[in-house]
DNA sequence: ATGAAGATTGCAACCGATTGCAATAAAATG
DNA sequence: CATTTTATTGCAATCGGTTGCAATCTTCAT
């Protein structure tokens, strides 16, 4: 399985009669190379096939123009927007980005995390995995002065860039939406509150009810994994409940989703019995009976932001920056799944 | 922004008074070092934070132990189990993957595929974007003899190594269920017909037709670029249509969605008047009501495939494979959208 | 013609890890 | 005790590109 041999500076000074010198600096542009000489080079270049040796010119030069982003999962799509804000930055600013998704488990996210570091990334991005509890694994980063900047799923308390959206106003505005819609008895169907983005949109809930004297009951809060299977269980503890909720926040729309059929199929009433509202205004929000009200966020600009930040700091252009927290607005999508008073 | 100077292995072998090539051979649990040297420089090695320069690394070894993995898009279901399958088999075997999009696009599939060839990967994998009309751009691959593996999207023309499903039986299926159903007018949704895999479903669709002594008409193929907005325009097509079909074929789950939700919009029962299949399995399609027919094809089994079958090549392991093309088969879902006799 | 300034190019030492081969020390064998 | 075998370790070259400094060649003014 043998490759064949590449052709490297010193094939074509070789061949030029010059040193690998000239051609190193002829290659990039130097401007101390005669114009005839830099010519020949890179005509000879492009002839032969060269492509310069990444390896060795980082080697020597001790940088690397690359970038790290270790997302918790690439299927939602705000994930996908996110990722194409940064990729649109970085690659304007000439970056490259390697790209490692953790598949919302911690092992993966610290191990990606370690071979970046190995690779030598000048910066990172990321969002937490689902169980991640402490930051442990991004150690080294600090210590070697690398900076990174976290963006969605982060601690709040830790010090750091961070991009997030905000969340708590997000969960306030949803649960105001549904009092509004005439909700009197709120259920909130979220994940683990150890992470800040459901913390804060259930402190959203709470404020919300507070300010409408609605009283908040332990028993009104779900918590699952998101999954499916997790979701219809929720979905059936629901139904269980005497008096029947007429209203429920879920913290994602596909678990809103597959809430919604499985209250259809037991014959409830979507608005009217029960209304529902989602988070992250996914693709399936239109396109099911009937459509998911919903909180949309700018994944685009999230992504710019975060990408534009880390490079601002890498050039030395800002320094401050990292120690901010940059919170972005989101809006409230209201669609048929929770207004009972046509309002559309 | 200076980063402070990294421990090298050099620092290492002077701290315990051994050669470089001792470290080096204990890092890399070298069978000829003794236990106790492996185990103090190991420790000190870590006490030290030594990280590992995979530039110095890759240059003396000569490769990358790196894949690189170009997809179309990273947005749906069956793109997300592929990449799973993939990376599960990858990260097994100890390669490093990066990952590239072309957001459906031949340029920036282009600028990745000549990324990637600098980056000096060992192997590539891809699955073609929308416009993709020839493979010049993988050229250099192929001179340099860095093997490729195309998936789902490929030239079945082309010379190499693909990983395919079996397009026109799932066409085949898909259709002759619409018969079995009942359909004496089905028509066929798809994208463009120059793409190997819309081609195929089409063909399928063709000889289903053909089996059932129906009449195939050009009129009954619509084609559009999949977004929801040309998916909305082919549903207004057809509920122009005089006699109205009673069945459709959509090549994607996606756009069935749309074309469903437009159609019962106005005032079409599904599947009573017209019954739907897609393709793909999406999450959408067991969330919209009522649920979708499909074609399921086991993404992270074609991923695992394609991985394994690249990571043999790379390892001579087997030659043979890179010139074959391997056939998955796919299963016919039989759910609502389409079922008019009762049958789940 | 001659020395100084300027334009080009080459020399050689890096960058850090890997590895074939030789060297040495320790253990096993006769 | 001599000798072979085995276990460990070190030497030094190598991967390919970059760069400070010296060397050479022009050019030009005096």
């Amino acid at each position: 399985m043998k490759t064949i041999k590449d052709i490297t500076i010193y094939d074509l000074a070789h061949e030029l009669q010059v040193s690998a010198a000239t051609v190193s600096r002829a290659l990039n542009h130097h401007p101390s190379i005669n114009k005839n000489t830099r010519k020949k080079v890179i005509e000879l270049a492009s002839k032969r096939g060269y492509r310069s040796n990444t390896f060795a010119s980082n080697l020597r030069r001790q940088n690397t123009n690359t970038i790290g982003l270790i997302l918790h999962e690439l299927n939602s799509q705000f994930m996908v927007s996110v990722l194409a804000g940064i990729e649109k930055v970085t690659t304007e600013a000439k970056y490259d980005l390697i790209i490692g998704h953790s598949s919302e488990s911690w092992e993966k996210e610290a191990a990606n995390a370690l071979n970046f570091f190995n690779k030598r990334v000048d910066g990172l991005i990321a969002s937490l995995a689902f169980d991640t509890e402490n930051l442990l694994h991004f150690e080294p980063y600090k210590k070697k002065g690398i900076p990174i900047v976290f963006f969605d799923r982060v601690f709040e308390e830790a010090e750091g860039a961070k991009v997030i959206i905000h969340n708590r106003k997000a969960g306030f505005e949803a649960t105001r939406h549904l009092v509004e819609e005439g909700c009197k008895k709120i259920i909130h169907v979220t994940a683990s509150l150890q992470r800040n983005v459901y913390y804060e949109r259930f402190k959203g809930y709470q404020d919300a009810l507070e300010a409408s004297q609605l009283c908040f009951s332990e028993e009104d809060i779900l918590i699952t994994d998101l999954s499916e299977k997790d979701s219809i269980e929720a979905a059936n503890k629901i139904l269980a409940m005497r008096p029947l909720p007429d209203g429920i926040f879920v913290t994602n729309d596909f678990a809103a989703a597959i809430i919604m059929r499985t209250l259809q199929n037991a014959g409830v009433c979507i608005p009217e019995d029960i209304a529902i509202i989602g988070f992250n205004n996914d693709t399936i929000s239109t396109l099911i009976q009937p459509s998911l009200t919903t909180i949309n966020y700018p994944g685009a600009e999230i992504g710019e932001i975060v990408a534009r930040n880390l490079i601002q700091h890498l050039q030395g252009t800002s320094d401050l920056s990292l120690t901010n927290t940059i919170i972005i607005n989101s809006d409230l999508i209201i669609r048929h799944s929770s207004t009972r008073k046509n309002k559309l």
